[in-house]
DNA sequence: CACGAGACCTGTTCGC
DNA sequence: TGCGAACAGGTCTCGT
């Protein structure tokens, strides 16, 4: 569910909460929710370490502590709350964390994620968990000439490569859909074919739609979230056989790489390569 | 190297 | 109303 808007904005709201916390106990209630290390060396590592700062690399929400880095990745149903101390565990909670403020009440810090697949890693090594990612994309180290250059140095299909996180990290379904769109840009369309003009109109979509989701504080379907509202301004996403807001044309849905793809077929054309 | 299929999971929505 | 199929914001692994 959660892209790198949605994920930013986790990770806002969260940060004056966590910061300074102690971590006093662990309640581990689904063990493949661990990623590493084993649920016994998880509750006995963790316990005692402070929280130092909650920040953000791409989807995954980094919580640094005082000797360890706690990484969460919420996957397609995974979220965290901020419950108070006397919380109890509901249905779908796989891991809780105690935690003591100085001047506040005991409370705890809930992962909650109905489909498990979201993991978390404790680690004094953050490259074991982060290291293979691509650049950021809100990062000065993207630029229109690194895009450029790095849609040439592969031969993919445009959708599935910036859905990869080595490529690029952060984008999901969503924003991917979004960016193409707004890049006039088709998602089957080859890499290597892109050109100077269409990366640099790529590149401008890409900061312009996840910047648009952070200010909106990300998309919210199906799960309450933070009162984000960008679902309310998507162009093509989960709009089959709406108007397209640009030329009013039906939004068509596709599949590539097995996602659910949406594009204006007038503005996001494509030449198949002979 | 690129790609499709299947796996991991549960919940909701859609069509009959 | 019931019931199975399709689908969901992500990523990993395997075979071609």
């Amino acid at each position: 569910m959660p892209e790198l808007p949605e994920v930013d904005t986790i990770v806002r709201t969260l940060r004056p909460d966590l910061t300074g916390a102690e971590i006093l106990a662990a309640d581990v209630r689904w063990t493949r929710t661990l990623a590493t290390p084993s649920a016994k060396k998880f509750k006995e590592q963790i316990r005692g370490q402070k929280i130092l700062h909650v920040a953000r690399r791409a989807k995954f929400i980094h919580i640094i502590l005082s000797a360890d880095s706690l990484f969460v990745h919420l996957r397609m149903s995974g979220d965290l709350f901020i419950k108070e101390g006397g919380y109890k565990p509901g249905k779908h909670d796989r891991l809780l964390l105690d935690l003591s403020a100085p001047r506040s009440e005991n409370f705890k810090l809930v992962f909650n994620d109905a489909r498990k697949f979201g993991r978390v890693w404790l680690t004094d090594d953050p490259d074991l968990v982060v290291g293979g990612l691509g650049p950021e994309p809100l990062s000065d180290e993207f630029t229109p000439q690194w895009l450029y250059e790095n849609l040439r140095a592969h031969n993919r299909r445009l959708k599935p490569l910036l859905l990869d996180q080595a490529f690029l990290a952060g984008l999901g379904n969503i924003y991917t859909d979004e960016s193409l769109h707004m890049a006039r840009l088709h998602p089957l369309t080859a890499s290597a074919s892109v050109s100077r003009a269409q990366a640099a109109r790529l590149y401008e979509a890409i900061r312009a739609v996840l910047t648009e989701g952070i200010r909106r504080n990300g998309a919210s379907i199906d799960w309450a979230y933070r009162g984000g509202e960008f679902q309310n301004y998507f162009r093509v996403y989960d709009r089959a056989g709406r108007p397209c807001p640009v030329c009013g044309t039906q939004i068509q849905r596709l599949v590539v790489g097995q996602r659910g793809t949406h594009i204006c077929p007038k503005c996001q054309t494509w030449k198949r390569q002979p």
